[in-house]
DNA sequence: GGGCGATTGATGCAATTGCATTAATATAGA
DNA sequence: TCTATATTAATGCAATTGCATCAATCGCCC
């Protein structure tokens, strides 16, 4: 007689605990940065991206890996910056398949307004919530959960 | 000069682990199941609030109380699943525009197989990378991010 | 009882996502 | 060199999500 292998009730709550509160966080900031007239999170994260690579700009592939979009995604979202003039598709000058996505000066501008909102969702949902050393400890266990780098 | 305040580092380094975090594991125990042919997470939290509520069933908007789903999306939810016959939509008795949703057997049954493969999930993901002690240290402060009840 | 705002649930339509496939180029190997 | 395979990015089409609105009660208050 096989049983099938349950969790833990304590790895069951950490995960429903998790699911959860992730989902809300997501869902108030999404709500924030909407309230005041901005872009949804998704091109937060590759504009900060963008931001950080500097004039050198990244490869789509790039943004790939970093912000773990979907492929599909990541194409289609560019698209929509570029259209917005918050990106440039540049010809990549070593590969003749790619292209170098670089921000613009308006899409750092964008990133500067939505930074104010998404920075203050932080600041209340986490920041306001938990003491420093209770955040480095949330940031070391859950940086345990991380998968491993190749799952392939 | 006003300067625009900033999330502490400690909170930005929680939040995006939190994000980056939830994203992998929820995208890894959502492979798993389509991987095994089984439907997607949603209607796994669907189908196990409303094997919790047992014979009575729930109304529409309860589930949209505990999933956290948004109300068109939980219509639909459960429109296809009364398509694939896992629950039944009952008239409400009391309340003229509601309905009762109540879990049917093969309902059960799928909430079982989903649970074999979305359990192991939890384990592997979850229950194997952190101590009892560490899982119920991350619940406790995941906790404390939760929304305060009436936002409004 | 009758009217009116609130609640419950569905739905038309646009935007986004997911899936599968495609086109173009690069790279490795015979 | 020439071919086979892998990589990079886009896209057609179906499914899902989001938004706004609607229809049908309900319940309160007069």
């Amino acid at each position: 007689m096989t049983k099938t292998a349950t969790p833990s009730p304590e790895a069951i709550k950490a995960w429903a605990r998790l699911m959860r509160v992730s989902r809300q966080l997501i869902e108030q900031a999404e709500e924030a940065l909407k309230d005041s007239g901005l872009p949804p999170l998704a091109w937060y994260d590759v504009l900060h991206e963008l931001a950080e690579a500097g004039e050198g700009g990244l490869r789509p592939f790039q943004l790939i890996e970093r912000t773990l979009f979907a492929q599909y995604n990541i194409s289609r979202l560019l698209a929509r910056l570029e259209a917005d003039g918050l990106v440039e598709k540049l010809k990549a000058a070593d590969d003749g398949r790619g292209q170098t996505i670089r921000i613009s000066a308006k899409g750092r501008e964008t990133r500067r307004r939505m930074w104010a909102v998404y920075g203050r969702s932080i600041m209340e949902l986490v920041g306001a919530k938990l003491s420093a050393d209770e955040l480095r400890t949330v940031s070391a266990l859950l940086g345990r959960l991380r998968l491993p780098p190749a799952t392939d």
